[in-house]
RNA sequence: GCGGCGUUGGUGAAGUGGUUAACACGCUGGUUUGUGGCACCAGUAUGCAUGAGUUCGAUCCUCAUACGCCGCC
């Protein structure tokens, strides 16, 4: 029994986008897919059931946040991650590697050979995450899909040290992948690199020598321009096999989601819909619109014309923009629905475009629409 | 009617005889990409109740007026 199946059905004609279906013990998702990030086993605001009605085919969780609290023993005790959060379709967990980047502001971090000391953004105590260690925390939590253990370096950073990197993401990725041994639970390896195409090959060539079962493309939105993230994903793509699902992590906005399926990406992930929830913003066919703006007080028209989402079926702009204004959470909960909906819905259209072979098309509409008067995005 | 105190932006307020009137909230924009952080950034009183005076210069000193609160007849 494989712990999961990638079925590639369609390559569009004139871009390396892809279409496939992802099969998974807790259930099947089309691909290209969005998935909301659920860092602590929820995410934040929205029920299962809602991300369901929300059609979101997977959700991440956090190795690292899910570590220190409640501790992957308890969530073993309670059955397993799925059981815990009482969320029966497939999930993802990330491996920490990226906290190590986003906690670095801290300074308290210190890579080394065996791994990562760092500071525990809860209590300050010293913590020391290693590959082996991380990969352990996953099999516990049992997701469907544990990610190996990488560095994610900031950008810039020289080549030599990109190149250090690069290799030593290498090793720890090998020696998570000896460590792995829940039976249930597949493992990605990550391509690296920074904006070095040949490292980037280099990674990716090297990484999937080592025939994880599916790979991932990190290393991005870390704050890099949109051309040179494109151009990391051109690069970190080229040489993965066809019949391995593609994810590319944390990314993205809309624009960014079209421009990754384009470069034949299948898997999306990034805080940006539920963040922007909380902050009282929404993603629409017109783009991102700010609740708490004045020209909303008497909109007492859904967030977007024709979105099959809870929000929008059931509330009003003027509402929602109370609620926020209010310091209300249903707000926050509405948005984020929302803003889950429409990006599932964005991937739902774009498997469409596929289907049709007018990627390119779409693309073209969809920035027409999203970004109205305002200038094209540089590339 | 007499006496005392007070009157600073949308709100609560700080403050000084001398370049840009503190701070907070609110309001108006913006940011957010493998989520520590419903967070962060920026803007928001050409004017300190009104009028006159003292002064090189007044929101700050003096006088008058208006309004408010308190006390007395």
């Amino acid at each position: 029994m494989p712990k999961i199946k990638y079925t590639l059905e369609k390559k569009e004609k004139d871009t390396k986008a892809r279409l496939g279906k992802l099969k998974t013990n807790y259930g099947t998702f089309d691909t290209p897919m969005f998935m909301p990030v659920g860092t602590k086993a929820t995410v934040k605001g929205v029920s299962p059931e809602e991300l369901k009605e929300a059609h979101s085919g997977i959700v991440l969780a956090n190795t690292y946040h899910l570590w220190l609290r409640p501790g992957e023993d308890l969530i073993a005790k309670a059955g397993g991650l799925h059981k815990f959060m009482n969320y029966d379709g497939p999930i993802l967990t990330d491996s920490g590697g990226f906290q190590v980047f986003s906690l670095a502001k801290n300074k308290d971090k210190d890579i080394v050979e065996e791994g990562v000391h760092f500071k525990s953004h809860l209590d300050g105590s010293s913590l020391f995450l290693t590959p082996e260690l991380s990969i352990e925390i996953q099999n516990k939590l049992d997701s469907d899909i544990a990610m190996s253990f990488d560095e994610c370096p900031p950008y810039p950073v020289s080549y030599d040290y990109m190149k250090e990197s690069v290799d030593r993401t290498l090793r720890w990725a090998k020696r998570g992948k000896e460590v792995h041994n829940n039976p249930n639970q597949a493992l990605f390896g990550i391509v690296q690199g920074g904006e070095f195409q040949d490292l980037r090959e280099y990674s990716c060539k090297e990484t999937v020598k080592m025939d994880f079962d599916g790979y991932s493309i990190g290393g991005t939105s870390v704050g890099e321009s949109k051309p040179v993230m494109y151009k990391m994903i051109e690069d970190g793509v080229r040489y993965l096999p066809e019949d391995k699902v593609r994810y590319l992590m944390g990314v993205g906005d809309p624009i960014d989601i079209i421009e990754g399926v384009i470069r034949g990406i299948d898997i999306f992930d990034c805080v940006l819909p539920t963040r922007i929830a909380r902050h009282g913003q929404a993603f629409t066919r017109q783009g991102k619109i700010t609740l708490k703006n004045a020209k909303f007080k008497e909109d007492f028209t859904p967030l977007e014309e024709g979105c099959d989402c809870y929000a929008c079926k059931h509330y009003t702009k003027a509402y929602i923009r109370h609620l926020i204004l209010a310091d209300e959470m249903f707000g926050g909960r509405l948005l984020s629905i929302h803003n889950i909906r429409f990006l599932t819905r964005l991937t739902e259209d774009l498997r469409q475009a596929i289907k049709e072979d007018k990627l390119l098309e779409y693309r073209e509409n969809f920035l027409k629409e999203y970004q109205g008067e305002k200038e094209k995005i540089s590339r």
